[in-house]
DNA sequence: TTGAATGCAAAATGTTTGCACCCGG
DNA sequence: CCGGGTGCAAACATTTTGCATTCAA
């Protein structure tokens, strides 16, 4: 039986499959945010440069655009500065983003049904829970008080 | 009896009472945010310059991020671009992006008030409904298609 | 008068683009 | 081979900062 999440030469195919190559370049940006999880341009590409020095961080830029296009990864948007990537899961989550720490935590979208059910039936709006993030502060912080 | 949404020399005395100055330009920002709802730096800055057209941009941001310490304005990240500000409101409201058309709707905070009470119970996190967006594909837009 | 606030220019960030060279298929 | 992909540099967009001048109090 064949593993549930994919993680070898499947993606290689699909690129190939769409006349598009398969480069160093764009598997180390991969394991990048396989390993990273949540991980901004500049983070990516700097951990892909530890391995590959001469990477540019527009080769970064292109390629993190590449791979979501081809459904591979998707961006977050946490609110403030630059996007986050990570790899798609079968369900989605919703990001609690702390305002003071910046930290990332992850609920299960299932939170959300109720209400993405009602904005459907009621506005008509389909929600994008993945591409959502929820603000405020998280328990530490809040136990530090301001 | 007094309004209930105070629109003139209240703001200006509380400026004072914390040692900042009453000048033109924060007049002028509070004024074209208060019109435009929801604008971006940029769009502040040129509503404020076909009044004023020397205000610089710089000048806006700063009197943006004072006005936000005074809790005279909020702002809000709608994901793709620049912070929106507008006036805070009794009650805060989610925002609802559209990713196809950009256009933002507003629905009422008690949509969210189950999910908030959960978060707060189940995780400690307390939620800042007026800071979040909700993306996804609006009414009309999903009539049209992709 | 006096220092907070502004205007201006330059720097800092984050992202995109033009182009010559390189290399995957 | 050959055109897609990369590195590099430069352009862009957005926000921040240093500093001399201005002006609200």
């Amino acid at each position: 039986m064949g593993r549930s999440a994919p993680a070898g030469d499947d993606w290689q195919a699909q690129l190939r499959a769409r006349g598009y190559r398969l480069t160093p370049q764009r598997q180390l940006v991969l394991a990048a945010v396989g390993e990273l999880g949540h991980a901004t341009p500049e983070e990516i590409a700097t951990a892909v440069q530890q391995t590959a020095t001469s990477v540019n961080i527009s080769t970064v830029y292109r390629t993190l655009e590449l791979l979501e296009e081809l459904g591979l990864l998707q961006h977050t948007h946490m609110g403030h500065g630059a996007p986050t990537y990570s790899i798609p899961t079968d369900d989605d989550h919703v990001h609690l983003v702390c305002r003071d720490c910046g930290g990332v935590q992850e609920v299960d979208s299932s939170l959300l049904a109720d209400v993405v059910g009602r904005l459907s039936s009621e506005r008509g709006f389909t929600v994008d829970v993945g591409h959502f993030a929820v603000f405020g502060r998280c328990a530490a912080c809040a136990v530090t008080g301001s």
